[in-house]
DNA sequence: TCCTTGTTGTACCATTTGGTACATTGCGGA
DNA sequence: TCCGCAATGTACCAAATGGTACAACAAGGA
């Protein structure tokens, strides 16, 4: 992913390879995004430590403050990214030649695996929900880049009409609202609800019987009649 | 619930009335647990300030630590109580008298107004979730507490399936986290979701829709057939 | 070859922050 | 009335932490 060339953590021999500087530029810059990512989700905003995001890092603390001015310009990166990533995972799930029904299956079957699998993703929601919103009120582009789940979810609500097998006042935020809701929790929640319900969610068995509670649940609610 | 004398929120001119110092012990212990579950809530562990917490306070920071002696533990009686006042909340819901998907609906929303009025509590089960349950462990009698919530869906499940309402296989602990997950999301993301899909749930309106949608999801997915 | 410019490492600083030393006050029991 | 001890206020500290000064290095153009 990333040339390691001579940065290393350790206090590091001289130096090894040799690539040129300017293509080291953007992965260094990636190497601190990836390290800012998992530090802000594991600590919250103010618990991360900009020292330990650099010592995951292959650089050193100068340079975060060289790409980023500073720890809320980085966290913010962070954010962007990280919603980024959701939305192109979302219009890469290809549903057009399903049944509504299935198409629907698909999608939340989709969005719970994925929610799983991106746990530091979760966290940094949590965080800014903590901070009441503040950062992502300066990335108005995303809500261009949500509305695409919305769109998604008004057409296939349409299909479902169509061919009878959803019922007519469904309001595609409202459902979007009851899928992100269900599958969110799961991690977001996963360690207070685990341990007072003894529930383990990483066992993966556990995950797809919730999984399949997840689908019905949405089903249920879209079904005509 | 607690002995108001002469405790105020604002400023607060230099002293009133004057109680028995014993007396004002316990309500200072009170009036440190109010302040710093706000200011908890408000920023997270991390980001919380003793100092902070003093200040809101009618005693100075020497009390926090005479009281609980440091933060951690500050945090874990303010995790504690909170967890308490929820389970007092469902107790107090009757639900006898009804018929069981009359029950259900009056349950479901109760628990949704009272996460929505209780926005504090929300944020203080994000940030544990944050620090992954770290400090949830050391509350093990958190779990008889949460399992009398488990114990009444149980009852209303078998009165549902009883008179032909509910399907049989019903889970009570599936259920309880479909009515928590649709619930807490509300508040727990008021945040970001609100500002990408643009609703306001501080709005009474969108706020009694919202409601009703869960209602609706959740006596679908317990209806027989 | 040399100089400019983007990039990086080292060492350091000022402030913030959790936490404490120590003195003081006044209630309640003897 | 007087003393012991719970309760409290003031002032302070050491460590942690976000951030920076400054110098140096490398690559590419002149």
């Amino acid at each position: 992913m990333r040339d390691p060339d001579n940065f290393s953590d350790t206090p590091a021999p001289p130096a090894r390879k040799r690539t040129t500087r300017a293509k080291n530029a953007e992965a260094t810059r990636q190497n601190i995004l990836e390290a800012a990512l998992s530090e802000f989700a594991r600590s919250g905003f103010s618990g991360a430590r900009v020292d330990t995001i650099a010592d995951m890092t292959q650089t050193s603390k100068r340079m975060i403050y060289y790409y980023f001015s500073n720890k809320e310009e980085l966290y913010l990166a962070v954010l962007e990214e990280s919603y980024k990533k959701i939305r192109a995972f979302e219009t890469e799930v290809s549903l057009d030649e399903l049944s509504p029904v299935n198409a629907l299956r698909k999608l939340v079957e989709a969005t719970v695996d994925y929610q799983a699998g991106h746990p530091d993703f979760i966290r940094i929601i949590m965080n800014e929900n903590i901070l009441q919103g503040s950062n992502i009120e300066r990335l108005p582009e995303l809500r261009s880049v949500n509305s695409g789940a919305i769109d998604l979810l008004r057409r296939l609500c349409a299909r479902g009409v169509d061919d009878g097998s959803f019922r007519e006042d469904i309001n595609p935020v409202d459902l979007h609202m009851n899928i992100s809701a269900l599958s969110f929790f799961n991690v977001s929640n996963r360690y207070t609800f685990g341990f007072i319900f003894d529930r383990n969610f990483s066992d993966p068995e556990v995950h797809a019987a919730r999984r399949e509670q997840i689908v019905e649940s949405i089903l249920r609610y879209v079904r005509a009649a």
